[in-house]
DNA sequence: GGGATCGTGTTGACATCGTCAACATTGTGG
DNA sequence: CCACAATGTTGACGATGTCAACACGATCCC
């Protein structure tokens, strides 16, 4: 039957329909990104690509494991731009902010996305070993940040890892909030972003600290 | 049929069922408590009660109504524990640490219930406006501790709400990570809580800020 | 070249769930 | 005492996730 127009000349095409799990990562994604989460359902993705709806369970275990593997390709993106941020911003204390920028941006553009990730949807418990591989990948770009800015003595030489968790911290924060709208307006988020970056450098002390309480090693 | 042994001699028994909204929020924390968001169904809360499955659509007008009931009585108790951690810490720098660490233990002591206050599943529009006062009960309270710091000159003079959307960010960033099992072990976030209100106050930038810069207005 | 075999997709069916409409019951006010 | 509203029940319906059995298609092995 109509097989839609599609299965064309495209080399990589293994079996009858062409890559469906790619195409249904791409499908529950977009649903996901115009009906949130809770809108997801099996047999309307199945439909919306011309197939059936237990095509899937030849490519996912579970709805959770579809899920899962959007979480996964979301970790992807979301280091992609933590890195890139990081790069072209020279890999220096402008670099890092554009960073924290860069996270709260991915949020706040992709929020049912980013719930997927961090909503408690998929089991943090291993079950998916690559999604947790994909997450702490996200996760050691920013340490390696921190670790470069360790090096040239921008940041304090605490613990690498636990600074790093506490500026995820910090910005996974601000992204829910932002999120949850529980800002003012949509832009509030760059602004509450702006603010936090200036007090994650400073702290919220009243600024008279002097110099001692040094504590190079 | 038996009623079960209820039904008694109770004062406060408006009707058939001894004050049944106050069971159906209880039981639903109760089962979401023990099976996580995604396990309650309104069904088994019924059966639970010795009451049939619509009988909750008297007094909620929807799952999500439930939901956002369960959500309201978690940000009253939330401020509550907030508050009194303020009180009884005695209402200075260390009182303000309690609170971030009351924030913590309640929401690593209570996922399921924090998820449901935060995960999305009740809508921020105003839909439920006893939900949104208690957040902003919540919140208030975190606002009022600031205010006071502020006052004694132990925390900077900025803004006050925007201060505590940062703090508020760092807080629920550290509860997050926590109850995601993205830390080592389960007392791992109580570690990073401290490690978090240290560098909260200093900021993380290597210790060489002179006095100078200082903005009192 | 022709079956065996595995990967892939389909159909049918089932249990469960949220929700609505209609009905029953119970307490309260005139 | 009786209407009436508040509260709870039963039946039913559509939607959903998932399993079992089956059908198609490519590939492999002799």
């Amino acid at each position: 039957m109509p097989r839609s127009t599609r299965a064309a000349r495209k080399p990589d095409r293994p079996y009858h329909h062409g890559n469906l799990r790619r195409g249904l990562l791409d499908e529950a994604l977009a649903t996901i990104r115009a009906e949130g989460v809770e809108g997801l359902t099996l047999r309307e993705i199945g439909a919306r690509l011309g197939v059936s709806r237990t095509a899937l369970y030849r490519h996912f275990a579970d709805k959770r494991a579809l899920l899962a593997g959007v979480a996964t390709e979301g970790f992807r993106t979301l280091r992609q731009q933590l890195v890139a941020a990081w790069e072209e911003g020279g890999r220096g204390r402008a670099a890092f902010e554009s960073m924290g920028a860069a996270y709260v941006r991915f949020a706040v553009a992709n929020p049912s996305h980013y719930r997927v990730m961090f909503g408690g949807f998929v089991n943090p418990k291993a079950c998916e070993p690559e999604l947790t591989a994909e997450a702490a990948g996200a996760f050691q770009a920013l340490v390696d940040a921190l670790a470069a800015l360790q090096r040239d003595a921008i940041v304090r030489g605490d613990d690498t890892v636990k600074m790093a968790r506490f500026v995820w911290a910090v910005v996974h924060g601000v992204a829910m909030l932002g999120i949850d709208g529980q800002l003012p307006e949509p832009c509030g988020v760059e602004e509450l972003m702006r603010y936090a970056l200036e007090r994650l450098r400073t702290g919220i002390d009243a600024a008279e600290r002097a110099s001692g309480r040094r504590r190079r090693h």
